[in-house]
DNA sequence: CCTTTTTTCATACTTTCGGGTGATGCGAGA
DNA sequence: TCTCGCATCACCCGAAAGTATGAAAAAAGG
């Protein structure tokens, strides 16, 4: 999560300072405005096109009959080991106190999980965020 | 988490802000001019950014588009055709409530459905519900 | 070693679920 | 006609789920 911000950061930073380098050549040969324009233009249509690329690529997953969980998905929302292990215990239709059982937790601790977790799921209910965890290949 | 994402884009505003102040100070722009770049930029960040989007976008689960439920599985439980409305959207995670306001219908009556719906299912739990649904090729 | 993150647990409170137990109207079939 | 399944609606009540807030130990990372 950290590391794909900084990411962001750094990318960025550096567009910003191509500009800078960009413009104050352009300014300097005193080359046509369109040109810088259309340079400007082309830039940010390659940074957004990047942007979304980034935002919503997922590998593509064939049907394995071992299901390996979208690793990247999990990494982005910060969805932490633990908290896809209840993930998976609720979509199996269990309730709280089962999975505290389960996994030898207290209820509260299962509570606290769940409710990180529908807010990285930006869900309101368990179903939804079952839901949405088959939508993003973090469940099976 | 949050803070680091505040931060960032903090820092973020900040560093376009210097940005701006330097260049004014040192380039001496024409206000009309720049202002118009900016615009540009962010115009064509927004188009690459929906290009990216469309280009790598996909729906995320690829059931076939027509989803035909087991109606023999159906009859067996004896799933009428509202419980089966209303199992679908139990699965879309919506509320008894919602589920109500969507299908014009009292919440009580809802919860008779969804009552019902769990017996035949053999569910105690929605969620529990929804699973075997999916099992049984009732839900898509 | 120090900082951050993760995991753990807790209390108090509100909302949603689900079971139990009805009732009414309506159409299909014995 | 009378039963039976379906759909509709209702009340009560306990259980489960979820929110808000806080805190502290354990693990991880620099």
């Amino acid at each position: 999560m950290r590391k794909t911000i900084i990411l962001y950061g750094i990318s960025m930073a550096a567009l910003l300072i191509v500009l800078r380098f960009a413009e104050y050549h352009f300014l300097v040969l005193n080359l046509a405005e369109d040109l810088y324009i259309g340079f400007i233009a082309v830039l940010f249509t390659l940074f957004g096109t990047w942007v979304g690329w980034k935002l919503t690529h997922r590998p593509l997953l064939k049907h394995s009959p071992e299901f390996h969980p979208d690793v990247s998905a999990l990494d982005t929302l910060g969805i932490s080991k633990r908290e896809h292990e209840v993930l998976e215990l609720i979509a199996q239709g269990l309730t709280n106190d089962e999975i505290a059982e389960k996994l030898f937790l207290s209820p509260h601790t299962v509570k606290s999980h769940s409710s990180s977790l529908f807010q990285k799921l930006n869900a309101r209910r368990r179903t939804e965020a079952v839901k949405r965890a088959k939508e993003l290949r973090i469940l099976g």
